[in-house]
DNA sequence: TCGTTTCTTAACATTGTGTTGATTTATTCA
DNA sequence: TGAATAAATCAACACAATGTTAAGAAACGA
């Protein structure tokens, strides 16, 4: 099913490639595992005992690694965050076309593609709601700088809740492309993407917020 | 912060009006119990003995009404998602505008209004990612129908994206509106989605998916 | 008021947790 | 390559919340 690149190798947590043979093979086995079983059922249900079964490693060896569960998953999410937010940090709004903001989605939506897996399952039914949340206010605001920079400071609280619409969307966006049976490529995504949101800013002053 | 009105006594499960006394006063004090423990802590951390303990009563009691914790939060949610399908399916979109759905919108939104506390924990960073996703796909669904008798049957598979776009916002439109300090009343909320939907569809034509 | 239902209390076995110390295995790098 | 270091395994542990039970007290409905 997912056909976009996943990443087979980790990185989490400080990405060095010098890290320990054994500690990025365990953890590899450890994520893997993990997304495999949360195809089929919430993080609730995973246990660190079913995990460690699952990737064939010894309970404790877990332990040497995350506090528990839900540290692993606020360490892979982290990751995934930290990128995003780089992405769009770096991102010069006053270099490229604001109502068209296709080379950052074109990053953002590779990069997501690059993680398509673990993305994929942390935003399905089965994932992390606040992971979902995080994401959603990364793009708020992001979106809140497009519309600043098109509307000006002082006219942009005019469509307050026009930013959590479209950030909402965006994320529910992701979720259904990863989630499709043939993703398309991110290229592609990004440009609907981005003609979304460019009319959206161009409808918005038609209409009375 | 909540102004919004919120429902006092419960109704949960087959919300019949003369069940016992005492089984509706232990029901609504374990929902208040949770809505409230669930503003300060995600569900992951909620024990059946804190939400006792919470609500005074004995953790027996709970074991009378309730699987575990996870039964109770998808009885409160199928009866949620229950209301709202209810509205959306006995709409009739010939009735009036496709581009304009005010009159359904405002229903809905009055009815996450009633239950508030519970609709903005639950989709909130501590809530249920599944019940945001269940919500979404009645969204989806309806606006589908929008599409579908305003473009017709065979050109409404053109926009597919935007469908999972609109409905990802609907839901981020309620969260962030429940969310709000001093939410606006659900009349001009559902003006407000009623407006980005019909402007949503209008722009459909304009643009190249 | 009386029969019925719910709630309380206390006890119980069970399960996964998180930690520890001793041992084996794999790795780095000099 | 070999020695030093680090990681993984294994078994054992106390602990906490779980879900269940049986008996008695309290509240309900009619």
């Amino acid at each position: 099913m997912p056909e976009l690149e996943n990443r087979t190798s980790d990185s989490n947590t400080l990405p060095t490639d010098k890290t320990d043979r054994r500690v990025r093979r365990t953890k590899a086995l450890l994520i893997n595992a993990f997304v495999t079983l949360l195809e089929s059922k919430p993080i609730k249900d995973i246990t660190v005992k079913e995990l460690c079964d699952t990737a064939d490693l010894n309970r404790g060896t877990f332990y040497l690694h995350y506090k528990d569960i839900y540290d692993m998953i606020e360490q892979l999410e982290t990751d995934i965050l930290n990128e995003f937010q780089g992405l769009i940090q770096h991102y010069d709004i006053a270099d490229s076309d604001p109502t068209r903001p296709y080379m950052l989605l074109h990053n953002i939506f590779r990069f997501a593609a690059d993680n398509a897996a673990l993305c994929r399952v942390l935003l399905s039914e089965n994932g992390d709601i606040s992971f979902l949340i995080n994401i959603k206010s990364l793009f708020r605001d992001f979106y809140l700088r497009l519309c600043i920079a098109t509307f000006g400071e002082n006219d942009y609280s005019r469509y307050e809740y026009s930013y959590d619409f479209i950030a909402s969307g965006c994320v529910g966006l992701i979720e259904s492309w990863l989630s499709a049976e043939h993703p398309k490529p991110p290229e592609e995504i990004a440009a609907l993407a981005s003609n979304i949101i460019g009319t959206g800013i161009n409808s918005l002053n038609a209409m009375d917020f």
